[in-house]
DNA sequence: TAACTATGGTTGCATATGCAACTATATAGC
DNA sequence: GCTATATAGTTGCATATGCAACCATAGTTA
């Protein structure tokens, strides 16, 4: 059949190229992770960004500030929690919450961590004026909008 | 510390908007996929749509087009083959090289998902215009090009 | 108080992933 | 022809993921 109009216009939507993009992104952050002796995944990365952004967090919160399964979340904690980056407490009034806060050394991970992710971003926006990036979020949130009605997870 | 000024501009910076936007899309197109009964992941449908454009190529192209390890596509392969979508042909001149096809089977499949796809692709460019799409097309594609220097995988 | 329901978290299962080590085949140098 | 090197693919291992089923606690209703 054709040869490359299977969907006509495949590689003119947005699909595709957010999906490589955010591919490579991932790939270069956990290479500069690697790189930089810091004991995480990208994931990880992740949770403890919004860990320190704000302490005190449940689960079920974090899941969903993450975009991931309250059972994926659960796991990446249990492996931060063993490696000492953060613990959980129980709730008094409520004992099923289990509310999330960082170690000393899970802040001490992140300050390192911001430099490296810090390089990265900055490396992707080379050779980009910032209303070219400013235009580029926007349309990037619109797309989030027109998925919204039916939200994934938790 | 501060409240949200870890990084400086983070949610001002492509990065997370990129990772999000891709997970939503992810996350819509294997919905798509289930709801109509496919029995594919949307890993899976791309492999399908890449062998589907063309015939033949060898493992390791493929895992380069699709960016995966080889590993990884090789395992995506076996899955596929075992149900029947496609299948490995040793190459005659050098017996290193599997050939990959898809079958009568994994051609129909295709046709489905093109329909599936083809629909969840629109929702997510709804109330964009076409200039809109395509700036920010460009916009990341400069974004693969500044990472390009040093690649991942296979 | 007892029973039904809702909610936060965990676990089993199947999938996908990258990396490193490995096997088999091919090619080059000698 | 024999050895060294490169290349295609596979496998072991650790991680991450979503879903569905489950457990424990809380809240609600009778």
């Amino acid at each position: 059949m054709e040869k490359t109009g299977i969907f006509i216009d495949f590689e003119k939507s947005l699909g595709p190229w957010v999906g490589r993009t955010s591919k490579l992104v991932d790939y270069h952050i956990q290479e500069g992770l690697d790189k930089n002796g810091l004991d995480l995944t990208k994931e990880q990365m992740v949770v403890l960004k919004v860990v320190n952004d704000q302490d005190g967090l449940n689960q079920n919160e974090l899941a969903s500030l993450t975009y991931r399964d309250k059972s994926s979340l659960a796991r990446l904690l249990a492996k931060m929690e063993k490696k000492g980056y953060l613990y959980r407490r129980q709730n008094e009034e409520d004992k099923r919450i289990n509310e999330v806060f960082l170690t000393p050394m899970g802040r001490d991970i992140f300050e390192e961590c911001k430099v490296v992710i810090k390089d990265i971003l900055q490396t992707m926006e080379q050779d980009l004026s910032v209303s070219e990036i400013r235009e580029t979020i926007r349309v990037l949130r619109q797309v989030q909008q027109n998925f919204k009605a039916n939200r994934p997870n938790n």
